[in-house]
DNA sequence: ACGACTTGCCTAAAGGCTTTAGGTAACTGC
DNA sequence: GCAGTTACCTAAAGCCTTTAGGCAAGTCGT
């Protein structure tokens, strides 16, 4: 009965991988278990049941992004923060498919709290710095960014825009230098 | 042994309802036999297994939503147009957020091909009629206006956006706002 | 109207995932 | 080296999926 060293943790980046390979629905304890080379019912002592594996999952994807966010965001401003924040979104979400599909797991409100969401919040505001917008406007256009990144990525990573010309990338950046655009001159009411 | 009347059909119809109240991960050929007061195992004539009823389901909404979005496009144009058909999928997925969640489902090819899609597609380039966009750009904003409705109206539904002031309807008229000066303002390359 | 065919719904059964209860063996510390 | 903790185990119940095979309720030809 060699112990493996199971830990919340683990459990957690295990899942976060095998939610990149198989798909984040796909995550189960019990696959999770096999991985471990473990019976399922152990992991029943690090994790309270399948729901709150799949929250810690989607709490270390929000994290990660967030990190990559600031990092990305540390010394730009403007069109450059925009583009490159932008980019940690796509960039992440092509790298670890499964991984942003659980950070789009809906929360209860206790894990929302202790999530990284109020950062992404917080950095989208700090992209808005580079443009003139007072509140509420500001607020609006958070919203509209937060909007098009994941629709963007969501529906180019289910396939929406597969197979049509022209490519993906292209638009990607012709949609940046729209949302610039947009920002250095956002209509008033 | 009084026979129902089970249908394909029907069987989309009823689980379109049953996602509307429970959630659409919710929904379950068990569920659904429940619903018809009927054993499990006669669905299964009818559908092919758990992913058809869902895909079956995807299409019916992907189809209604089409029906809705042509519907609101007739007779209009410009920034009257825009705004009918971004509160086309707004109303619907608060109205029908299990239809919503299905409408989001991942098809294989062949059940895309045979989907609502292209209609949809067609619409938002039929919006696009009453601003001044050659292609490649018209492309570009197909895909803008698909990310910030899909994005948007996800998010809402998530509820990223709640609890905070400006309330939810005020960001989404002034959207459509900067989506309409956007479009009529698009920067060139 | 009645027999034959079709088919809609059934029972039975196997396999997988979740979750809980309770046991045993492996570490931890005095 | 012993006591206590804890990591992992076995066992079992419950629910969902899916397939195989059966009977009775419809439908159709004569």
């Amino acid at each position: 009965m060699a112990r493996v060293g199971l830990t919340t943790e683990r459990l957690a980046r295990a899942g976060a991988e095998l939610a990149d390979e198989v798909g984040f629905a796909q995550v189960t304890v019990s696959a999770l278990a096999k991985r471990f080379d473990v019976k399922v019912a152990s992991l029943y002592s690090h994790v309270k049941n399948s729901h709150d594996l799949k929250t810690k999952i989607a709490l270390l994807a929000l994290e990660e992004l967030a990190d990559r966010g600031a990092a990305a965001l540390a010394g730009r401003a403007g069109k450059d923060a925009l583009a490159a924040f932008a980019n940690v979104y796509r960039d992440y979400a092509r790298e670890h498919p499964g991984r942003y599909a659980a950070a789009q797991l809906r929360l209860d409100p206790e894990a929302a709290a202790a999530s990284a969401g109020g950062r992404h919040a917080q950095m989208t505001r700090a992209i808005l710095r580079g443009y003139d917008l007072a509140e509420p406007d500001q607020t609006h256009a958070v919203r509209l960014l937060g909007s098009v990144f994941h629709g963007y990525v969501s529906l180019e990573l289910g396939g929406g825009f597969s197979h049509s010309a022209p490519d993906t990338q292209e638009t990607w950046s012709r949609i940046i230098d729209a949302l610039d655009a947009l920002l250095r001159n956002w209509p008033t009411a």
